[in-house]
DNA sequence: AGCAAAAAACCGACCAGTTGGTACAGTAAA
DNA sequence: TTTACTGTACCAACTGGTCGGTTTTTTGCT
């Protein structure tokens, strides 16, 4: 695995992305994604030797990109749930097209390939509840984020992009003043 | 269409929804739920002339009986937001395993199919918003009661079952309290 | 009520296209 | 020589959907 292996293996996993986001989440095929990358179908193969592996690569991608934009957002907010909803705020706008449907196709193809995504909001979850006192308000605040996400995922929801956009930020507002 | 043909529709709905739940998203194939309705697959087509037909039907029945179990709750809550939080936590337990991948198949297959759920949940948010003075903090309990039905949807709730079922509890003892 | 014709409901073999995956000969670079 | 592919041909399984035919139910008429 030298660099122009994991150049290409990022390369493919970039392709299933927007496969996904471009054409649905039913639409991941292995020659889609093969073409979209500009690799044979044999050399997709060489990289991820059966779907499951190359959606559970996916997965894992997008929960480190969260993780990272996260982690900047968290030098410059009082709280981690503030941290979280900021960032939430930025990357459902950026890449949620992406994420939305390639998730989406992991859970249609195998629910267990969520799993790592399940892990993470445990996580996440855990740390919010012990660091605030009033937990209960800061779950609900995370949950409300969370809705959010999940109505882009589905292209269910049910707010303009301006009410979403103000709704975003009462919500970061309302965890910054929260006690910690 | 006569009382026969009814039947068989329906039962040919229900398998549907079986089928999605016990197999996953994935797996709603023809074959699969005309197998399980124990009609052939011509009778399938006879009814459901194509495969989106049959899904748009079960996200149908799946809004269908949302909306009667909320109207049976109006009764007994003081709010709408009250009505549709204690349904929600009933709902779930009882027939979220047969809709989550039912509406996820929805998804995967063709995500203009949820249009209906969409404008159902943009009903309820309006009436709620309209309902209650301080919008704000409704809508937050609404959006955490949908995160938790999405967690249900995609099996990524993390929260144990007594965890969840308290929270469930506090959100409709919240909306209670909220004045209206 | 009884009955034939018509319509509705249903069957299941079959079809064409797609999919994930294999196999393998060859190639270019490190 | 190993790694990282390309390119193509191929396959078995599965998929949504068709079609001609059969059974069941309803209807119209006596």
């Amino acid at each position: 695995m030298n660099k122009k292996s994991q150049l290409t293996n990022s390369q493919i996993i970039q392709a299933a992305l927007s496969v996904a986001a471009e054409k649905g989440a039913g639409k991941v095929t292995l020659d889609a994604v093969a073409k979209a990358a500009g690799v044979s179908k044999g050399g997709l193969i060489y990289h991820f030797p059966s779907k499951e592996a190359l959606i559970s690569a996916m997965v894992q991608q997008l929960i480190e990109e969260a993780e990272c934009q996260r982690s900047l957002q968290e030098r410059t907010e009082s709280s981690t749930l503030a941290a979280v909803l900021q960032t939430r705020a930025h990357f459902t706008r950026q890449i949620a097209g992406n994420t939305a449907m390639a998730i989406l196709a992991a859970a249609a193809e195998q629910p267990a390939l969520l799993q790592p995504v399940q892990q993470h909001n445990k996580d996440v979850m855990q740390q919010i509840q012990a660091e605030h006192g009033n937990a209960l308000q800061a779950t609900l605040l995370l949950l409300a984020s969370e809705a959010l996400i999940y109505h882009d995922l589905l292209n269910l929801s049910p707010f303009t992009a301006a009410e979403r956009s103000a709704l975003e930020q009462q919500l970061v507002q309302q965890a910054r003043e929260l006690q910690v």
